[in-house]
DNA sequence: TTGTATGCGTTATCAA
DNA sequence: TTGATAACGCATACAA
């Protein structure tokens, strides 16, 4: 802990160069030659150098790191889509940071997980998670903000902001017409809070109702978690048997109706029928087997990447979208409605 | 994307100041008056301006940001410690950054993670993995890399590492004689790679040798994944079909086995008992209900931040160990040995 | 192919 | 309580 840590001055000094020549070295230059590049690594590999990212982000303007903000680590949902990104810049050398909001619970905090996110200075913000407010203010579409891309909803994407979208409403469409074909007709829907959940709440309802079903919604505008799951499912089972599915607004609210039928005694998918949203790894375990809905979040953290690369790359945001096409992945959880 | 960002001297034109004004109140100093203060505020405000991490890193030296190594993203294990390392350390304004290396197959890949995240130059690094063999170098025990917690396994912590441990014998053990008390003898294992799995498994086979019992271990290398458990104990299972338990390295595996059994139509717990470890949300779910040791990774969180702010505080590493008891937390998965 | 000089946006040390 | 000024460690013209 005594000596400070070397620097490129250090290096050079070491290499016997200049401190061009490091930096040159550094960053993979050609137009240095074969002894020079030698003596420098050495003297790097004998001094332990690591450059420092704070100076030279300070003189480049670059962080070469893509920031990509989620709700909660706990919600799985964004690994593939963090997956794809990656791999999709990582021949770039771009880094990706990954910051999370699930400590945020009032606007304030939120406000300032937004700060501590822009104040990476980030090459780019990638925003999979609803849109923050404070992110689409009017000093953010000035020259202060990164590029941004929204990993979102096809609906509630703001004007002019590029993104990649899952089609929420057709993916609530497709379960609704493959419990419709079960013959499910008294279906029940926990929702959750914000975009994704309002666009998947409102195509299931509508595309139940036209099927000549009803739907019986339960708000939350909690953590969509697993326990918030089984306790919305608990009350909602008990207060509508006469329900034969449910459809949980993401695998994880899924997981937890499955625990509550379990609990209550109703066995799955015989007398109920369960489905969620997302095709997490774990929803697709044979104890679990769960009907959902593949989002593809591995080609939107892809396609996430090419739109990163161009507007780093200097293409004006020009409010692109992509939708991608959801698809079902019937399992074991659902089946023929139960006779009443 | 025209202008440039603002920076402190654009503020302090606008609020008619100085830029080390700027910088005083910025971080909240008590000795700047009133008036400086607001006008300061509203230029700040005004502009939309927001402070460049690099350069504040560059100029006072600290990053304010505690870097946290873990394995996958996929594992949420780490979750709850993050949780508590976040809560200890937020009053004292450090950031938490998650790096995962998951993508880092080889050693070289590793290598490069690593460099990564020293190049962030954060104040403390914490390692929620096995300690990669580069970050132990010679060059690291200098005044080259920060101040580094290992949130491990009790064994394998290398010397004059601080470090708070969870004590896998421990939880293994717990494990085994759960198990053993069941009346089960002829046991299943799927390990794991790295320390943590090893001392589980050493501790679960020697614990369960001197019950009278036998444990059939099958070894693997790749990702601790649920897929990976479920193709191992679908070997497993149908190799020993005399197995009436099989405990899984950690939760992601165990409900592996779940699904296995379930393929292979074995009942659990009637035919086959199965536990986990890491005792992770998806775990305590109702359709899962897995028998596990609780790590107490909150707590361990909660630890390592106190190690770190003693260590960023200036308190030399001397390889202070903390240990965590792990606790048992049987639930639907585990029940009496059938009868053979 | 190599070296020199300057600037990046802050913090921190002094003076005032 | 404020302001001027020197670091901080690197990248990048530009010059040699």
């Amino acid at each position: 802990m005594s000596e400070k840590r070397p620097t490129i001055y250090d290096v050079a000094r070491v290499a016997g160069v200049s401190r061009s020549l490091v930096s040159l070295v550094l960053r993979g230059s050609d137009k240095v030659s074969d002894a020079s590049r030698e003596a420098v690594e050495t003297a790097i590999a004998e001094l332990g150098y690591r450059p420092s990212r704070a100076a030279s982000e300070l003189a480049s303007g670059r962080t070469e790191t893509i920031a990509v903000l989620i709700d909660d680590y706990a919600n799985t949902w964004f690994v593939d889509l963090l997956r794809g990104l990656e791999g999709e810049l990582a021949r770039d050398g771009y880094r990706v940071s990954v910051v999370d909001t699930a400590g945020a619970t009032d606007t304030e905090a939120l406000r300032r997980s937004v700060d501590a996110l822009l104040s990476l200075r980030a090459d780019a913000i990638v925003v999979a998670r609803d849109l923050p407010p404070s992110l689409t203010g009017r000093t953010l579409t000035t020259a202060v903000a990164p590029p941004l891309v929204v990993a979102g909803t096809r609906l509630d994407m703001p004007e002019g902001v590029d993104g990649v979208a899952n089609d929420d409403a057709a993916g609530a469409r497709l379960v609704a017409e493959h419990l419709l074909a079960l013959g499910h007709r008294r279906i029940g829907h926990l929702a959750v809070a914000g975009g994704a959940g309002a666009a998947r709440r409102a195509s299931f309802v509508a595309a139940v109702a036209a099927g000549g079903g009803e739907v019986i919604v339960v708000e939350h505008d909690g953590a969509a978690t697993e326990a918030e799951g089984r306790a919305a499912a608990l009350g909602l089972l008990r207060a509508h048997p006469e329900l034969t599915a449910v459809f949980g607004a993401n695998d994880l609210m899924a997981i937890g109706v499955l625990g509550a039928a379990r609990e209550l005694g109703i066995r799955v998918p015989e007398q109920l029928s369960v489905a969620g949203y997302d095709s997490t790894e774990i929803a697709a375990s044979g104890v679990i087997d769960l009907t959902t809905v593949d989002d593809r979040s591995y080609d939107m953290g892809v396609e996430v990447g090419r739109m990163v690369r161009d507007l780093v790359g200097g293409r004006p945001a020009a409010g692109e979208r992509r939708v991608l096409e959801p698809t079902l992945i019937p399992r074991g959880t659902t089946g023929p409605a139960r006779r009443l």
